[in-house]
DNA sequence: CGATCCCGCCACATT
DNA sequence: AATGTGGCGGGATCG
């Protein structure tokens, strides 16, 4: 049509036209001049008559596309409009043609004006940033798209992004709350803190990986600009999701991908942030895939976020001049710093509620609390690593020079990675259990990614994770998997995101990664009670011994952050007040632990607890599960532990075998690991780290020494070849743990080392910290812990879900994920994932160390039975974190 | 010609 | 099945 019209008008002349013609000439616009629409019927005047035209017409009647367009252009533009038209055609003899052409313009308005950052300003206009809290304003999508004369898809891509900065919430079917800016803050720094978690962490691993890295995107390296590239990679992931559900389909990416994108400005320092790097990271393929087209397609929904963040002013389009030439970026002009919380006056704890509050995104301006329903929707939140200080370096902050510019890039390769591995870990976590098949297959194919779930922030993880999930996971895909680390980090990392860079993966070994400062457990089992210590112990233990068994989720609990083994120390100890004082003792106790390697390689067996495995189906893991996350993830861990190991791929094995087997009795040799420290008394931490063999992966932990004694006795009765000082505990006892925090421990667990848990608990953690999140948690554990002790055996029967089991604590910290995976083992899989509050600020972290995952192959392994079971099962896939972790909570009662 | 990015097909999710 | 959502990328337009 357009053509059409143009064609005509050319050759009349290209006037262009005055708004005058327009309106009368448009029949389009009627308002102006009801002029009949002769032109119409002569002129080709496209909207009119096509079909879509008339439709337009009759809509616009209403809501007048045309008029939108034209007011667009008038409000928008006026100027540009006036100025344009008038002059130019002006000049125009042909008034006619004229008119017919100006029509046509001013149907056709330039793409600018149709661009979707106009439409933005004007999306923005309707609405007031700060609404009186009282009022809630809602949208109408379908409204709103009439009214500013677009498509609805318009208006979503609009909406997506705001709603990544909870400006908006999507409260129901084409209905959107208006918030307002008041939680924009709050949710900058929200995001600013996950940024930087991940990004460090990322930067570790990265770092690390770089060399792996191909840089896909050579030639784009040089991205580098300034540092704007580095950082971050967030995750986010966010949550929102309305719905409780919501976490389904592909996670917006687009709202991720906005989220990611601010973050990654509010971590640089310089605040400008190339759409190249930017893109990089946001590529959720790694580097590999890389494909040229995925880049591009990220640009384009990149321009898409940048034009909306433009509108709402917090960017700004620049370039950056590069040694190679001048690329494009955007520099942000928002806010920078977030004193405080934001003002805002909620009360949460610390911990978690970033997070959440952002997903919340209740209709309430600020406030996030959520409604009911968001809340549970929300799955992960945007896990943050932690920051490490140490990880950051010095990336970059001043591109200017060469070097920098090097090292930019080089920080933007690991970005990406990180990023990658992240939306990996995420939708892992998601889909975990099939992508990991996948992921053997398509590396970073995250789709939307996304993943609602948490997040695990451990850099060093990847590489773990991805050998670790797989494998464990997944076993089926294990076998290729191991071998390429990206991928199977991303699925892996999904679940647990404490791993260690390190690279052990793919050598199976443990190995700590120089930079990395973390250790990666492999089994889920593992537990640290102390922060400190275990990063060291772990690292070297955990190799060893554990691989397996630590995995994923204790990995991060423990190791945290590779760079940061202070961040772990904060973190991990954190959590536990004692921690700190401890964490001298505790490294001392690593160290001298790590002299053990692990140890204790004690088969679970019967350690394990009977009661979960005995469970079958359940597999369970755990009391954990029960609590509250129930993770499926049993499996992940599982999955984790073995290709984690990938040293110790074949422990891994066993334990599927096991677990599908289920033989408690089986003494799998190996799995459980005990670290312990020596220091037992102090307060070291000294961990005792169980690993779980086949099935009773549930059971392992660690213990600190202190308390440990009377679990460790207990422990000990079952692992025999414990040695080690320290104690084991069984899942139970993890389930003390973290519990142990709070109270709950003690009653619980009883078998075995509740009061020593407990104790231990006590001492390590101090949880108060962890306590607004985890409060639910530990009731849980709570719950868990009794079941935990029993049940060794676990079942062949159910050998499908694995579990995961974390420490109470640690379940708040992590989000589990679970897993379907059909393809995996048809087991549903459920993947914890640990999250760090980075930023938060307290104790908490420490707490997240504390998570582990256990796995356990359905069958036998826990199973605890009952509970878990259920929890596992279907809820926790079903149920966003959250919900996960009430329902946990509620059932972990059982 | 590269940077932008509109447009809308189409898949997936939800109802 | 209808409808809401939103990924995605062709290809047009801008500069």
């Amino acid at each position: 049509e357009n053509i059409f019209d143009r064609s005509r008008m050319a050759p009349k002349t290209p006037i262009k036209n005055e708004p005058v013609d327009l309106s009368k000439q448009k029949g389009c616009t009627p308002e102006r001049n009801p002029i009949t629409p002769v032109k119409l019927a002569d002129r080709p005047q496209p909207d009119p008559w096509t079909p879509t035209a008339n439709l337009k017409m009759l809509v616009s009647a209403a809501s007048p596309d045309m008029r939108d367009r034209e007011k667009k252009k008038e409000l928008f533009r006026p100027i540009e409009n006036n100025e344009q038209s008038n002059t130019p055609d002006s000049l125009q003899y042909d008034m006619v043609d004229d008119n017919t052409v100006d029509e046509f313009e001013k149907q056709r308005p330039s793409r600018k004006q149709k661009s979707l950052g106009l439409l933005c300003q004007k999306f923005l206009a309707r609405y007031p940033s700060y609404p009186l809290s009282t009022e809630k304003t809602t949208i109408s999508l379908d409204e709103v798209a009439s009214i500013l004369g677009v498509e609805r898809r318009r208006i979503y891509d609009i909406v997506n992004v705001l709603e990544s900065l909870h400006l908006v919430s999507h409260v129901a079917k084409n209905r959107y709350c208006w918030h307002g800016r008041h939680n924009l803050n709050q949710t900058l720094k929200t995001l600013q803190e996950a940024g930087e978690l991940q990004y460090g962490e990322l930067m570790a691993f990265l770092q690390h990986k770089e060399q792996d890295w191909e840089y896909k995107f050579g030639e784009r390296k040089k991205e580098t600009i300034p540092e704007s590239q580095d950082r971050p990679l967030l995750d986010f992931s966010e949550p929102d999701c309305t719905s409780a559900s919501a976490s389904s389909r592909k996670d917006k990416s687009l709202r991720i991908m906005s989220q990611k994108f601010v973050m990654l400005f509010l971590v640089s320092k310089t605040k400008v942030v190339t759409l190249d790097i930017a893109a990089k990271i946001l590529i959720e393929e790694t580097q590999d895939t890389a494909d040229h087209s995925k880049f591009k397609t990220k640009v384009r929904r990149l321009y898409d976020i940048a034009n909306v963040l433009t509108s709402l002013g917090l960017i700004k389009k620049v370039h950056v001049t590069e040694e190679r030439g001048r690329k494009p970026a955007f520099k942000w002009i928002g806010p920078v710093e977030f004193p405080g919380k934001t003002d805002e006056p909620r009360g949460h704890s610390p911990m978690s509620d970033p997070l959440p509050r952002m997903q919340r995104g209740a209709c309430a301006p600020y406030q996030i609390h959520a409604t009911g329903k968001q809340r549970f929707t929300r799955h992960a939140s945007f896990n943050v690593a932690q920051p490490c200080e140490g990880t950051r370096r010095k990336v970059s902050s001043e591109p200017s020079s060469p070097h920098q510019k090097r090292q930019d890039e080089y920080c933007s390769k690991m970005i990406n990675l990180a990023a990658v591995c992240r939306q990996k870990i995420v939708e892992d976590t998601r889909t975990c259990a099939t992508e990991t098949l996948n992921s053997g297959k398509n590396p970073g194919t995250t789709p939307g990614t996304t993943s609602p779930l948490s997040l695990l922030p451990v850099p060093g993880d990847f590489d773990f994770c991805v050998n670790t999930l797989p494998q464990a996971v997944f076993p089926v895909v294990q076998a290729d998997v191991p071998s390429i680390p990206l991928q199977n980090g991303v699925s892996s990392q999904t679940l647990h995101p404490s791993m260690p860079a390190t690279s052990k993966t793919e050598n199976g070994k443990p190995t700590l990664l120089p930079s990395q400062p973390f250790l990666c457990f492999p089994s889920s089992s593992l537990f640290m009670l102390c922060g400190d210590l275990q990063e060291d112990n772990l690292r070297e233990t955990l190799p060893t011994t554990e691989d397996v068994g630590n995995k994923s989720a204790e990995a991060p609990a423990v190791v945290l952050p590779a760079a940061c083994q202070e961040c772990s120390s904060h973190k991990c100890t954190s959590p536990s007040a004692p921690a700190e004082d401890e964490e001298p003792a505790a490294k001392r106790q690593a160290m001298e632990q790590s002299d053990v390697p692990l140890s204790l390689v004690v088969p679970k067996k019967s350690f394990e607890s009977p009661k979960a495995e005995s469970t079958p189906g359940s597999g369970c893991t755990s009391a954990v599960h029960l609590e509250g996350f129930h993770l499926d993830l049993a499996s992940p861990a599982a999955p984790l532990a073995a290709d984690k190991d990938s040293t110790r791929p074949l422990d891994s094995q066993e334990r599927e075998k096991r677990l599908q087997n289920k033989d408690p009795d089986e003494p799998s040799p190996g799995k459980e690991h005990m670290y312990k420290e020596n220091a037992s008394q102090p307060f070291l931490p000294q961990y005792v780290y169980v690993q779980p063999t086949a099935g009773l992966s549930s059971c392992n932990f660690l213990f600190s020494a202190k308390q440990a004694p009377s679990a460790v006795s207990l422990t000990a009765s079952q692992l025999p070849s414990l040695s080690v000082p320290c104690v084991m505990v069984p899942s139970a006892a993890l389930a003390s743990f973290p519990l142990v925090c709070s109270a709950t421990i003690a009653s619980p667990v009883s078998p075995v080392p509740d009061g020593s848990f407990s104790a231990a608990a006590s001492m390590n953690f101090s949880m108060s910290s962890l306590a607004s999140t985890t409060p639910v948690f530990v009731g849980t554990t709570a719950v868990v812990n009794p079941k935990v002790p029993p049940a060794p055996s676990v079942d062949h029967q159910q050998p499908t879900h694995p579990t995961l089991r974390l420490s109470p604590v640690l379940a708040r910290s992590c989000t589990a994920v679970k897993l379907d995976s059909p393809m995996c083992m048809g087991h549903p899989v459920t993947l914890l994932k640990l999250q760090q509050p980075s930023s938060t600020p307290l104790t908490p972290k420490s707490i997240r160390p504390a998570c582990h995952e256990a796995f356990f192959k359905t069958p036998g392994s826990l199973g605890d039975p009952l509970a878990w079971k259920k929890n596992e099962g279907t809820q926790t896939r079903n149920a966003s974190s959250v919900q996960r972790r009430l329902e946990i909570s509620s059932t972990s009662p059982d």
